[in-house]
DNA sequence: TTTTTTACTAACCTCTTGGTAAGTAAGTCG
DNA sequence: CGACTTACTTACCAAGAGGTTAGTAAAAAA
């Protein structure tokens, strides 16, 4: 019994794997801001206009809150008016693929 | 243009999908809750349990939601003391192989 | 000189989510 | 009879998530 516990995941591993998931992708914008940024590099700006009902306040929160978790990177230009580019990590573009397949749940659920 | 927008699907259906999405896997405990039934049908108790940290409360309240969304459904079986089982809808079955691909973003950045 | 642009920050407030604690029905077991 | 079991409900609260509004820097354009 040990033998089959010591050759797969204990509970509290998958456990904490499930949450750190959650931790990425729960809240209302994650989603969509991951969505914009995968495809290709974005301006906060962009961002802005892609997805206009989320808030200035709330929007620059997520992208901290994604940056920290290294999901996406951030490339500041030293121009005035000032510039700044938001871009996947390597992180990020390896779970991309999974996150676009999430859509599908909503398309079967809408029927 | 109007053709390219024809052909594939409108900012607004594609919002509206993710957001159906998340309305199902936002919260804290729903993907926990599928996890658990996904494999096989669970009872109340068994579900509370596998998931000890989530309240009463809150189990049942989000197991309504599931049902009320199409993913679960539930069985009473009329004995006292009282037996009820859950079990995933077709659609829930439909969806159960890309919410457990879920679980690799999160060992990708536990890492 | 005033306005515009871009990417923010800060104060404040509301609404939603989740948690705690206690209670209920209706039989079985000791 | 009283304790136990299961699957709940209800009332009340605390924390968190998200929204609104206003303000800032710094240069270029009008």
């Amino acid at each position: 019994m040990d033998a089959k516990i010591s050759t797969q995941k204990s509970i509290g591993t998958k456990h904490s794997i499930l949450d750190k998931t959650l931790e990425i992708i729960r809240g209302k914008w994650r989603l969509h801001i991951i969505y914009q940024i995968g495809t290709e590099v974005r301006r906060y700006g962009e961002l802005r206009r892609m997805i206009p009902q989320v808030s200035e306040k709330v929007l620059i929160q997520e992208l901290k809150s994604l940056m920290n978790l290294g999901v996406i990177e951030k490339k500041i230009y030293n121009e005035v008016p000032p510039r700044v580019e938001y871009a996947l990590t390597s992180k990020g573009r390896q779970v991309l693929p999974i996150l676009l397949k999430l859509t599908t749940v909503g398309e079967v659920f809408l029927k």
